[in-house]
DNA sequence: CGCTCTTTTGACCACACTCAACAACGGTGG
DNA sequence: CCACCGTTGTTGAGTGTGGTCAAAAGAGCG
């Protein structure tokens, strides 16, 4: 499992959406979570099922996750992959149920929370109740926008994009080290979060290493070149002069 | 443009999220909602430009709307075709802006309202709030879903999927007749929902003609063998036997 | 009665899938 | 310590779905 500093654990736990109602929050200054409201969950467990009356929502605080919904023709499409310092479940305050499952992708860590305790305390905090509801409707507008790109893009493109977008969130949550980040995701997971297949995400990504943009080792990413990776992807990054 | 009878416009009018809000709500039991907050917007208009900061919300009351979103390449990408009775920008009431652009696809009705007049009439009615806030969560939710289905399907189950997801929701609706709905959409329409070519929905719409499951003129859909389209859509509807 | 926009159809091509074999790696047990 | 096995990743050959380009017919409108 990765291993956090203080420093990042702590501007997790400042920063978190459901910091109010933390057990811990007393002590927010100091890393005291110990424990109190912690789960560890083994890689390939699955945190929550889809269509189930989920009781309680999450952050996740250490590992990857990602959710998923499985096709009638068994093809497995990835949501969205969750990093640390995301919640997980969060509509769960909103709707009884989700039509997503949730899988652990590496030994995570989640703080969790009881539905129902939200609830109770909620009643003299509306303000924090609706800041966590704009959360969600963030995110879930945010995710959208990003299936749709999805959509528009060939092989190469989706994946680079893919792996721009992963190195940006890790970089914003300072697990960069000069240009490389942890990467646990498998193939698999890469083709089913693009909607390509395993033999073809293995081409293309041979492709973008040929091309000496990226290095991609079991659990580690080195991005080589992001302008150029970001112009495969076809992002608005720094608009190419027509 | 579509004409509703009475009875639909009671019943989108008294289920509406926002009734409370609504200028005419003690007259709810009439319709009497003549230009009270309506507005009439002509067919390929904008509602609503991606990043705005808006300051109003919308119920379709009449006619077709969609919302799209225009990637870097160009293309774009309609996130969601909205039918009589469906809000519009509801998001607006938790992020200060969307990511997307909504059109008129038909001459369209839309009851108006501004946000601010939400703002300070929820105050004394939190769990009004709350039922939008979820309205809107759940929405987002679905949405989601859908894109991602799309993502794993080839053109034809694609495009049988967003017939049959349109006729079904406009049966929910009242509009149905026979096997018959009213289908404005052109190809290109189609195409961008669906992330082909117009050429390409041109064929395949073509092919499901030519198989005796659809007649699509200018303007109507019918639907002459609903199961076996849904199977054609990969839809879970009545489950083969294996 | 032209003009434009939409739809259809054809020919060609390439991106991505299928099927298959094989290499690399890690874990397990003899 | 090595042989064995399952998982994961890589590579190749052949195929087909869907894209591109182009032309022409149809529909709407001034």
């Amino acid at each position: 499992m990765n291993n956090l500093g203080n420093l990042q654990l702590l501007r997790v736990c400042t920063q978190c959406v459901l910091r109010e109602f933390c057990k811990a929050s007393g002590k927010q200054t100091t890393i005291a979570h110990d424990g109190a409201g912690i789960h560890i969950c083994r890689k390939g467990r699955s945190i929550y099922h889809q269509g189930n009356a989920g009781g309680q929502v999450h952050i996740l605080r250490e590992g990857w996750a990602f959710r998923f919904t499985v096709l009638p023709n068994g093809r497995r499409q990835i949501l969205e992959f969750l990093l640390p310092g995301d919640p997980i479940l969060l509509p769960l305050l909103l709707v009884p149920y989700l039509p997503y499952t949730v899988h652990a992708l590496t030994e995570t860590a989640l703080c969790t929370f009881a539905l129902k305790d939200i609830d109770r305390e909620a009643q003299a905090a509306k303000a924090i109740l609706r800041r966590i509801e704009v959360t969600c409707a963030a995110g879930l507008i945010r995710n959208e926008a990003r299936l749709a790109e999805i959509n528009q893009r060939n092989s190469q493109e989706r994946t680079a994009w893919l792996l721009l977008l992963l190195f940006g969130e890790l970089k914003k949550r300072g697990y960069v080290e000069g240009n490389t980040v942890p990467f646990p995701l498998s193939l698999a997971h890469v083709a089913d979060a693009l909607g390509i297949t395993v033999t073809h995400a293995s081409r293309t990504l041979g492709s973008l290493r040929r091309e000496g943009l990226i290095s991609l080792t079991r659990e580690r990413l080195t991005v080589h070149d992001e302008q150029t990776l970001a112009n495969v992807a076809l992002l608005p990054t720094a608009p190419p002069a027509g």
